[in-house]
DNA sequence: TTAAACCTTCCCTTAATGGGAAGGTCAATA
DNA sequence: TATTGACCTTCCCATTAAGGGAAGGTTTAA
């Protein structure tokens, strides 16, 4: 398979899987005479897993860890769950900023008439704070 | 004031007032002879309304449009609300993807045992998926 | 007169995704 | 057979927000 295939195959731009390989996090993939980058049904496996860590928000880092993991089948499973646990946890972190600007922002734009007069408590509440 | 102390007093590090002069989000600063820029406390209070729009998540080019109608005082308060509108949109598109993340990830981790073996529900759940 | 504490500009790095250029390859069709 | 279009390659650039660090000029105080 071509790279345009496996991108079909797996949804991941072929950019992507050129970026993914770069970054070690799928090997180097074998080439065709004139240089062609040659996949096998195994990689699309691969790249699906890639994609699902990536919809999950891990980052490129941890995604690197999860397939060398996942390919290692005697890994302890206590390595996996603590990449896991740190991820919820700033996935949480970040998820409470944004309730916190959620609540400013909300308060803010209710108390806004949003007409053509220049009173605007947006901006008062942005000045203030 | 040079920029050092406008910073102090603003608390925005100095190479962030330098990227929001070349932006054009704050007006550029008068120059002493030898080349240093010059502040007023006018300036100091600026900069804190940047820094606090930041702090709502507001995105530079938001902040720019932001600052130019707080300092217009005949702007019609419709603009304001409609940028604080559309921000609050994408705060809560964030906010639900990372939910779901979450949700996702909590009831993998959950069910890792996370010790020495190799069983592991979260490999799983991101290879199937 | 020298040293520290400032200031200046310029380039680099982070993270993830992708656009686009310049050029090589392959397959089908005229 | 020649050409065309679709595909592939690498390389550089842009995005976003924040800042590190270098190389060099300025100010001030000891």
């Amino acid at each position: 398979m071509n790279i345009g295939e496996v991108s079909k195959q797996a949804d991941v731009n072929s950019k992507m899987i050129r970026r993914y390989e770069s970054l070690g996090i799928i090997p180097k993939a074998t080439r065709s005479e004139a240089g062609y980058r040659q996949y096998t049904e195994n990689d699309v496996h691969v790249l699906k897993f890639v994609k699902h860590a990536r919809e999950m928000g891990f980052s490129m880092k941890d995604i690197k860890q999860l397939v060398s993991l996942w390919k290692n089948k005697n890994r302890p499973s206590a390595q996996v769950k603590s990449i896991a646990t740190k991820h919820i946890l700033e996935l949480e972190k970040k998820r409470d900023e944004i309730a916190a600007m959620l609540l400013t922002l909300n308060q803010l734009v209710k108390s806004c008439k949003g007409d053509n007069r220049p009173e605007c408590p947006i901006l008062d509440g942005i000045g203030c704070h």
